[in-house]
DNA sequence: ATCCAGGCCATAA
DNA sequence: TTATGGCCTGGA
């Protein structure tokens, strides 16, 4: 349990004691579709939580969050960021585990895992499957645009741009497939109503899900259609914290092969079991720093590996 | 033009 | 149980 601060200056809330934190690595590694980098210098960033928007930025070691805001906001903003977890911690682990993932770590520290919407994060990331980081995004605001709420911003900041919440399933449930496509949800469209409608209708309790244990929630999830493999865990560990999952995608499955399988073609089953193994309820936090590294620092060098 | 980018599903053996 | 092809989309 980190024992983070907060104190409110002037109308900011200010939360320290939660080094190592890397606020754009965060916001912008591929966990999350709705920040933008706004202010001076690009050195804020707005997005929107849970139908509220929020705007934040790092100093030093801690967050920001612009105000004014309240302790609803502020207590939601902690639980978003999971600033109860001691990363500090989790990346020591991590190098003693194998420090070829403290290289990893040192890349990039203080990417913490948030805690998003479960809805919001089914919708998304059933829409990452075969697509691209900014195609994504831009699914995901045409949902908002399209489907969700305006959000009041009252004399807040930038209150030139109008910000959405994400819909909720019933409104999607609602929708034609044809309004989805205009999402360019593309094939994907047909999963996302048939998600809402289990859920608007009370057939599937997705909130319930953070109740289970990890293998039987990864197996619920999986009985939706557009949700497999990567998919579930993704969903699993960026909205309700399982860190024990380990989604494997092109990038995770290549440096895998190249940190631990001589660069040779291993089933993704052999991959998981390994990583599940050798990393235990820290995989989650293991796959983070490895995709990012083998994205931004390998990218050339691994891509030929399959 | 052709390829492919943070998968999944249906089908086939 | 593992291996293929197709799929919406849009940028390189």
């Amino acid at each position: 349990m980190a024992d983070v601060v907060v104190e409110v200056s002037g109308s900011d809330v200010r939360f320290s004691k939660i080094s190592p934190f890397n606020l754009k690595d965060t916001l912008m590694c591929g966990q999350a579709f709705r920040w933008t980098s706004t202010g001076c210098d690009n050195c804020a960033y707005t997005g929107v939580v849970k139908g509220k928007v929020l705007r934040v930025r790092q100093e030093h070691e801690c967050l920001i969050l612009e105000g004014p805001v309240d302790e609803d906001t502020r207590n939601m903003v902690m639980d978003y960021f999971a600033l109860d977890v001691d990363l500090g911690e989790i990346e020591n682990r991590l190098r003693e585990i194998d420090p070829a993932v403290g290289v990893a770590i040192d890349f990039s520290p203080g990417i913490r895992l948030l805690r998003q919407d479960p809805w919001e994060a089914m919708v998304t990331f059933i829409i990452s499957a075969r697509n691209s980081i900014p195609l994504i995004r831009r699914s995901v605001e045409l949902l908002a645009e399209k489907h969700g709420d305006p959000i009041p911003q009252g004399h807040r900041g930038d209150a030139c741009d109008l910000h959405f919440s994400f819909p909720d399933p019933g409104v999607l449930a609602d929708a034609d497939i044809e309004e989805l496509l205009e999402c360019r949800t593309g094939f994907k469209a047909p999963y996302i109503k048939e998600a809402a409608m289990r859920i608007a209708s009370g057939d599937f309790d997705l909130y319930g899900v953070g109740d289970l244990e990890y293998p039987e929630a990864k197996k619920r999830l999986m009985e939706f259609k557009g949700i497999g493999n990567k998919v579930a865990d993704c969903i699993l560990l960026f909205a309700f914290g399982f860190y024990q999952a380990f989604p494997i995608d092109v990038w995770v499955t290549r440096i895998m092969r190249y940190l631990y399988f001589d660069s040779k073609k291993v089933p993704l089953r052999v991959i998981s079991e390994f990583a599940h193994e050798k990393f235990g309820d820290l995989a989650g936090y293991a796959q983070q720093y490895l995709f990012y590294y083998a994205r931004n620092m390998l990218g050339a060098e691994i891509r030929g590996l399959e």
